[in-house]
DNA sequence: GATTTTATTCACCTTCTGTTCATAAAAAGA
DNA sequence: TCTTTTTATGAACAGAAGGTGAATAAAATC
């Protein structure tokens, strides 16, 4: 696993800040939270983030100001959060030197989309989704795109992820509860054995019979991504 | 994306300043914005602009010198804004250098495509949006205008924009509230899958299985423009 | 102001996915 | 070899997502 990815929100509301906190730290990243410009700044220069969530709406200093102080001696990508019909604020943000705007109310799987892809502009190293390859095999999780043998295979999304994830950290084993815990998320519930017939549906469009890598089950364990020769 | 364009504007009425920076950040352009010919010319030393808008009436230094004193040393864009009944004026300005020439009271519109014009001409890698060309499709924003297998298709703009947005882009996986946002605005607040019947009129009017490329749902997120080999 | 064109919404239909279940096959242990 | 345990597989189903045609609204044009 890459090192951890420090996300910073500014955020006065405490529900929005929640549920922005749930979902980073499900995607996986390490979330602090203030909850005004003022305490914000002070926990940026105390610990500086690898990027920034900031409202634009903060009591005391709002978040122009942070922008500006923040840009003033850092290059730490920043993603506004603008009230409805306040449109124009997207175009000043980007005077200011947001990396990316969004418009309250919005969906948290899209704000996670937009931190991803600032991530990924800012700094290659925290490309979460890098393409990965092995011989005869590449996948795409940004393109949306899985190739093998020069063919390329269409994936629903759900064998995607996991043959990405299993493929991203090969050789290492995975229980079907890890795998669900982590790809399906925690509150899923259902039969542990649905991760089987992902896998077999997988198998069947890759093969399962590659001389240099292949997906392996580990009978009374879970399955592994096998790479020969590691 | 492409590098920023920026404009500055030299206008004391700040009613029209402020309607031109409105205008022009809404079509992608960084403003700055003066009130008097010194201070623009201050700003113009400090920050070269990529163009320049320049009203003719200024307190202290009147248009015309601030055109001579930049055609001095530089030639970048100026578009004049002349007075009612100042026809001669355009004369005038074009003789110092100005590129273009706009008699208030003007419609913004017009003048967001006299400067697309002006920094076209200018400066190609300002073009915004220079044709983009695949084997047999042929996309020209400029010229409101696309030509498949050799058959010039009608487009309808909102259609026109979102291929031509896909195409620049080619490969990338657009979600449609992202496309919503890019290409209707912030403020819009209808249902996304107003996208879909777009994508489904552009389907119909270039087809969906040439060889080299082809508009590609991706079940779960959104669309893209996927083209062979990239 | 009327007409045409374009944009948006809606509803219905089709296709695709994820899940479960039942059964077959395989592996391990006795 | 036989039994038990575990996994593979095929089929069925429900729900989600996208495609599409038509209705309506909005905008542009005449």
């Amino acid at each position: 696993m890459n090192k951890p990815v420090n996300v910073l929100v500014i955020e006065d509301d405490p529900a929005i800040g929640e549920l922005i906190t749930l979902y980073a730290e499900k995607s996986g990243y390490r979330v602090s939270i203030a909850h005004s410009g003022m305490t914000g700044l002070d926990l940026f220069y105390e610990t500086p983030a690898d990027l920034v969530i900031l409202d634009i709406m903060l009591p005391e200093m709002d978040g122009w100001e942070v922008c500006k102080e923040i840009r003033r001696f850092e290059k730490t990508p920043i993603i506004m959060l603008t009230g409805k019909g306040e449109s124009r604020d997207k175009l000043k943000g980007f005077d200011l030197g947001a990396d990316d705007y969004l418009v309250k109310p919005f969906d948290p799987n899209e704000l996670m989309a937009r931190i991803k892809a600032v991530l990924r502009r800012a700094n290659p190293l925290f490309d979460a989704d890098a393409p990965i390859e092995f011989p005869s095999l590449k996948i795409d999780l940004q393109h949306y795109q899985v190739t093998c043998e020069t063919q390329e295979i269409v994936f629903p999304p759900r064998e995607m992820e996991l043959l990405y994830f299993l493929a991203s950290q090969a050789n290492h084993v995975f229980t079907r509860q890890q795998l669900l815990d982590r790809l399906w998320g925690l509150d899923f519930e259902g039969d542990p054995r649905t991760v089987d017939v992902h896998i077999k549906r997988i198998r069947e469009k890759v093969g399962d019979s590659n001389p240099y890598w292949r997906v392996k089950t580990i009978r009374g364990v879970g399955y592994k991504f096998e790479v020969e020769n590691q």
